[in-house]
RNA sequence: GGACCCGUGGCUCAGCGGUUAGAGCACUCGGUUCACAUCCGAGGGGUCGCUGGUUCGAAUCCAGCCGGGUCCACCA
């Protein structure tokens, strides 16, 4: 960490290159980001200014890990906003307040959709358009050893590209610490996990009911699945009585969207209260086609208003069902196989694929006369999120963590508040997920990814799970035999980014780093993956590392496009953020995608926000150029460094002002950083920058408006307020600061003496003066209506024309020669006979042709108001305000009333001379 | 079925108990090109979704309703 306390270390490392001179050198007219944006982030880089120095005694680490990109993607606006918005701005603004950052970089193998994005580009390399299983380029097609071989060579493609973007976006990560989740090193972390959960019982293999995608070939989890309507028949079947019954029973008929899985039925299902069914719970049926007998049961998950009220049950192809079947110790019988083919339990349906057999089963009803009718019905189905295959749930042996148990320290975390989720509704809904969580399937049939740590005996048919860092097992414990075979599958990819806080920091071993930068301080990421991410991140800390891995979760909303559109690639509306690096600069992009938004909030993208990024970054640029010219133009050095504020008479009123209201835009600024109020900072940074900064400042500052004080503290004053302003604006539009910075601080002393404003020092508020700046407040309102009855009267702006400033004009005396140079008028104190206008208790006359009739007009609307006003706060001075208000509201409302019971005086005596 | 979020100027959004509700873009008018192929100045534009309530005071808190969105859940 560099700062002015520790000016040998700095000087100390002489291997640090020097700023590049393409940066130094830079004077383009208009920010050109493209000139300087490479340079500058290699040079950060090269100069080690994103690696946290050595450990000192009392530091207080700001820590973050980078929400890993998958290795196979490209950087999109969500990441734009999270990694070179939030998250940088906060790693540049910890890092500047001295503080030792560490923000983690690093990428993830992405499991199936790696696995799904390199079997296309394969495909294309084979001259294939074949897809999932039966394409040449999918794993089956290929086998396994050459298949990984083939994602190796293509992680080593889109690594670095990836990378690269990141880059671009000028994200202050360390890469000496990059991680990726398949790194040798991170498979030995990942396999201790398994071990130990393992160990501890958190672990465990079961015949369950999962979703199943026929198209990827493998499991996947509820999080995974989601739901689209769907319209499809919906078949009222008949089951016959595999009894004699009393005369008149009604016939059981059920309604089913599946009607090939009858022949897995192993129940009827009814509700237990339903009166039209009771009666015949534990009376058998046959199912239809395969003619089996089955009971008729009783269970409430049964909705009774729904089709019959009756149900099949086929737990073997149901997600219900099988808890039904369970609850019931029915059997489970599968009809379908992991391709989607009906298998020999399907009897007369055994070969054919899922969408035959169902055509096929309705024709057989038909014959038999057991289908009722069949009526359209739109209903949700699950899909799998990745190649949106409809879901088909089979009864798996599968390898599944228990979470409950896990669930619970994590609740707590946030609970008590050692966890702050911001903002604080997203606590509602990681507790209502948390409190109901169900245990998590791990296991997926695909080869990229962490093996599983597990032997089988083929002889006993034991689990051989080996030790921590022990070599594979060759023989069972069990019974001697060395016919081992190794579990095929992966581990869902989820599981080894869940380990990430304290995996990339060494854990297991207790090395350096986890000591000092285990826990994390803040985890900004997409709301979207709260679950997925942040929440098995907060249950695997508190797990192995016995202490949560961070203390704030700052989640972001999605970005949209056009009229509130989510982006997608279908729709053909992705806004790439590398192009519009390439075409704006990456602080037009960061500064449009912060602005103006609240945590957690959705938030829409536009051309219009990025140009007022661009204009926003143009401008500070401009006003760094006219400062450092002001520099350049004077004669010999400046008396006192840069980055202190300058003091003395000769200081001119606008000086003084400038530099309050700089202090002030210091403690504004800080505050709403410290508040993660990123949207707010944006906001009042351009503010401040803008309007006061460089539409009034520097106008003032302007050589041929200086009518007072001296050059040097002229000059000074500039170069300081210049300097506050991009340590300032640095977290969000880092290049452009810097540029400026490097050029700023070559033209002087300073106290400072980082290399770069990203090792520079946050200010901290300095003396403010608040009579000042009302004062001068006064005269900027002032100077509005003086501009304001000129463009009423439609005069040229080079007109000089006469102001007479009356009533409580005196504050404004020191104002004169601004409100003159502003306005292009003489200003005198006092008299004055045309109508005036009002500015709080101060009358200004401006001495225009007067018009008797505008005048007057003008005159009865500003009275219209005064009196509405006026009227407004005598009724509230009436009322029980002034017995239950605060005082101090009080008192301003008092003040009020004086005030606008003179402008209502002033006015009408001003009507009354117009007669 | 349950839960959550959002409805503020033409557009995108801030503000979330106390001055005449703000910003950017868009719009109208005027000026400038001497830091800014631009920029500056001035202006118009809002019953803060609706209805009640709490309060001295509500865009802001509460309830109900209407509209938009999201998440969770076993609609066969």
């Amino acid at each position: 960490m560099y700062s002015a306390q520790k000016e040998d270390e700095v000087t100390e490392r002489t291997t640090r290159p020097a700023p590049p001179q393409a940066v130094l050198q830079y004077r383009g007219k208009n920010f050109d980001a493209s000139a300087v944006e490479t340079f500058l982030y290699d040079w950060w880089d090269a100069s080690g200014f994103f690696t946290p120095g050595p450990k000192t005694p009392g530091e207080k680490p700001f820590v973050m890990m980078l929400p890993l990109p998958n290795v196979t993607g490209d950087l999109h606006l969500g990441h734009a906003l999270g990694f070179g918005g939030y998250e940088d701005l906060m790693a540049r603004w910890h890092r500047m307040r001295g503080e030792p950052t560490l923000w983690l970089p690093g990428s993830d193998h992405a499991g199936i959709i790696a696995q799904i994005v390199v079997e296309k580009e394969l495909a294309k390399e084979f001259g294939t358009k074949k897809k999932g299983p039966d394409s040449p380029a999918s794993q089956e097609g290929l086998g396994r050893e050459q298949f990984l071989g083939e994602m190796w060579r293509w992680m080593e493609h889109y690594k670095p590209r990836i990378y690269k973007q990141l880059r671009m976006l000028g994200c202050s990560l360390d890469w000496t610490r990059v991680h990726f989740t398949m790194d040798p090193d991170m498979q030995r972390r990942v396999r201790i996990h398994f071990i130990r959960m393992y160990a501890k019982g958190y672990l465990y293999r079961a015949d369950r009911i999962v979703h199943w995608c026929l198209t990827c070939q493998t499991t996947y989890s509820d999080l995974e699945s989601l739901h689209v309507e769907r319209t499809d028949q919906l078949s009222y079947v008949r089951y016959p009585w595999a009894e004699a019954m009393p005369h008149g029973t009604p016939d059981v008929v059920v309604a089913t969207t599946r009607p090939e899985t009858i022949v897995a039925d192993t129940a009827i299902a009814v509700h237990p209260d339903d009166p039209r069914w009771n009666a015949l719970i534990g009376r058998d049926v046959l199912v239809p086609v395969s003619e089996r007998t089955v009971k008729i049961i009783g269970d409430p998950a049964v909705d009774r208003e729904f089709g019959t009220g009756a149900l099949k049950v086929t737990p073997g192809h149901d997600a219900t069902d099988f808890e039904i079947g369970q609850r019931h110790g029915l059997q489970v019988l599968s009809a379908i196989d992991t391709r989607g083919f009906m298998t020999p339990a399907a009897g007369p349906l055994a070969g054919l694929d899922r969408d035959r057999a169902r055509t096929a089963m309705i024709d057989r009803l038909k014959e038999q006369g057991l289908l009722q009718r069949q009526e359209p019905i739109t209903h949700n189905v699950g899909i799998h999120d990745r190649c949106e295959t409809v879901d088909e749930p089979l009864v798996m042996k599968q390898w599944w963590m228990r979470m409950a148990p896990l669930a619970k320290p994590a609740i707590e975390a946030v609970r008590s508040g050692t966890v702050r989720i911001i903002p604080t509704y997203q606590e509602k809904v990681y507790f209502e997920w948390m409190e109901n969580i169900r245990d998590w399937p791990v296991s997926r049939q695909i080869w990229w990814g962490h093996s599983i740590p597990v032997w089988y005996c083929r002889e006993c048919d034991a689990i051989v799970v080996p030790e921590e860092d022990a070599n594979d097992p060759t023989s069972c414990p069990k019974c001697r035999s060395t016919d081992l075979r190794q579990d095929p599958d992966v581990l869902d990819t989820w599981f080894s980014s869940a380990l990430w806080p304290h995996s990339t920091l060494g854990w297991p071993e207790q090395t350096d780093d986890l000591e000092r930068f285990y826990p994390g301080s803040v985890l900004e990421t997409g709301y979207d993956i709260l679950f997925f991410w942040v929440a098995r991140m907060l249950m695997m800390g508190v797990e192995n590392m016995r202490d949560v891995p961070f203390h704030a979760v700052y989640l972001h909303g999605l970005v949209r496009t056009g009229g509130h559109q989510k982006m997608s690639k279908s729709k053909g509306n992705v806004v790439s953020p590398v192009e519009m690096i390439e075409a704006h600069g990456a602080d037009a992009l960061r500064y449009a995608l912060v602005s103006g938004v609240s945590a957690g909030a959705d938030s829409e993208f536009s051309e219009g926000k990025l140009e007022n990024g661009r204009r926003f970054v143009n401008k500070l640029w401009n006003v760094g150029r006219f400062v450092l010219a002001q520099i350049d133009a004077r004669p010999g050095a400046l008396t006192g460094p840069i980055d202190v504020a300058p003091a003395g008479p000769d200081l001119t009123e606008a000086d003084r002002w400038i530099l309050s209201r700089t202090e002030g835009a210091v403690l504004e600024l800080t505050r709403l950083i410290e508040q993660y109020q990123f949207g707010e900072y944006a906001t009042a940074l351009q503010q401040f920058l803008w309007t006061e900064v460089a539409d009034f400042y520097v106008e003032l500052a302007k050589p041929q408006r200086r009518t007072a004080g001296s050059l040097d503290s002229a000059v000074r004053t500039a170069a300081y307020v210049l300097d506050r302003v991009l340590r300032l604006a640095h977290p969000i539009i880092p290049f452009v600061t810097d540029t400026l910075a490097l050029q700023l601080w070559a033209q002087g002393q300073r106290s400072d003496v980082a290399p770069s404003l990203v090792v520079s020092a946050w200010p901290t508020p300095g003396a403010r003066d608040a009579a000042l700046e009302d004062r001068f407040g006064l005269a900027i309102e002032v100077i509005r209506r003086i501009r304001e009855r000129r463009q009423e009267a439609d005069l040229d702006a080079r007109t000089t024309v006469q102001v007479a400033l009356a009533g409580d004009a005196a504050a404004l005396e020191p104002f004169a020669d601004i409100i003159a140079s502003l306005t292009t008028a003489d200003v005198r104190f006092g008299g004055g006979d045309s109508a005036p206008t009002l500015v709080r208790a101060v009358e200004i006359r401006v001495d225009v042709p007067r018009d008797a009739v505008g005048d007057r007009a003008r005159l009865e609307k500003e009275l219209a108001e005064a009196l509405g006003l006026l009227q407004k706060t005598r009724t509230l001075l009436a009322s029980d305000f002034t017995t239950k208000a605060p005082p101090a509201v009080i008192v301003k409302e008092r003040a009020k009333l004086a005030e606008r019971e003179a402008a209502v005086g002033s006015l009408k005596a001003e009507l009354a001379k117009l007669g």
